[in-house]
DNA sequence: GTGGTCTAGACCACA
DNA sequence: GTGGTCTAGACCACC
């Protein structure tokens, strides 16, 4: 669990992302509870307002719940949620954003893929 | 050359990804002059400034270089550091992130490689 | 903490060089905050902008980095990267200036040194 | 004779700080003419206006004359005032501008003396 | 004509 | 609170 204060992308979304790839893990299991805003800001040293907007946003995007005085729960289903999700995003944004840059710089579509399955067998 | 002014990545990124671009695709040959900050910022209804943010950034990245009193010229090379820094990322950034993520979904490396090739025929 | 709005060097360079120096008299610590951008563009009666120039770079140089939402910190090694930029021009530049300059006056080693010495008894 | 031109110093000065080095070394002896603006700023690629600022520098520092007419000549007594000039500025400025810079840097005064004594040695 | 710098003032995302 | 971006408009040095 690493987060890069320097780094472009808000630190918001890093933590974001670390609680869906643990959802889409089965680190965090669907109908538990996550850790505390309170535990999870006072570890990292983050604000916590910074987490309450992490979890905000995956509260948004149906991956958790929150129960009004007990604490913010992975909802049922999150991690169907998440992959489905995921593959969209993969088919209609990361698929095609690659194709494009490889386009830009002309690589042939043998040389892409060939890098793509080197990278796969690593 | 268009500009989106509601996207939230900032103007002057999307101005020198234009000029990047355009230098990769040799419409601006190197050694040649850049339209002038002035002519720019008059055509696309920007402030001088926000154009001038955009060729600093070109000029650190050593695409482009000020001649004194003249203009801003591309710079000899700057192709072919372009396209370098492009395969770099590609190679070292974009297709590792790809992979990195149809492995979180589960996807098959075959699969995977489908999805790429059949981008590419579009 | 004096700016010379007269003088013809650009005053971010001059608040750069203002904060280079602190730094490398560790008046500014490494790790530690520097003053935020708008109470020393308050304090010193400068434009954000201009002080925010003179950080960015900084920032380029590797003395400074941003903290999201936070603040600009003072980098760990920023002392020694200083100090180490710094007695590379002395011997690389800043000396062989003064003794070309010597020769092209005619002045001999001796009273060269002499004059040298001279000054760093005052 | 090669002039920078992406240097951050302006053109007309190292213009005119090859002439004064060529009157101080004797390459363009007293009394005689200097090449023609047109001629030099056909040379080099330059702006004439730019060759004549130089000259106009130099006029005012009492080292060129202009001789309606005819062209602009090196005065009388110009390696002189050169060096004289040359030397005023060596103890009062450049002196003492490295003394300074090795007080930053924390080098003792032997220290320095034997890096410039090193260099006069090259 | 070119870019460089500075000011004043505004709105935004982030922590 | 922090820095990031943008605009409008000014003055300057340089070529």
């Amino acid at each position: 669990m690493t987060i890069n204060f320097d780094h472009k992308t808000p630190i918001y979304h890093q933590v974001a992302r670390i609680i869906r790839d643990a959802v889409a893990a089965g680190d965090l299991p669907e109908g538990e509870a996550i850790p505390s805003v309170r535990q999870v800001s006072a570890e990292q040293g983050l604000n916590p307002q910074t987490v309450l907007n992490a979890t905000r946003m995956l509260i948004d995007e149906g991956i958790l719940e929150k129960r009004r005085g007990i604490g913010i729960f992975v909802k049922k289903g999150a991690r169907k949620t998440l992959l489905g999700q995921g593959l969209k995003r993969f088919e209609a944004t990361d698929v095609p954003a690659l194709v494009h840059r490889a386009r830009l710089l002309g690589l042939s579509r043998k040389v892409t893929l060939d890098l793509v399955k080197e990278k796969f067998e690593e």
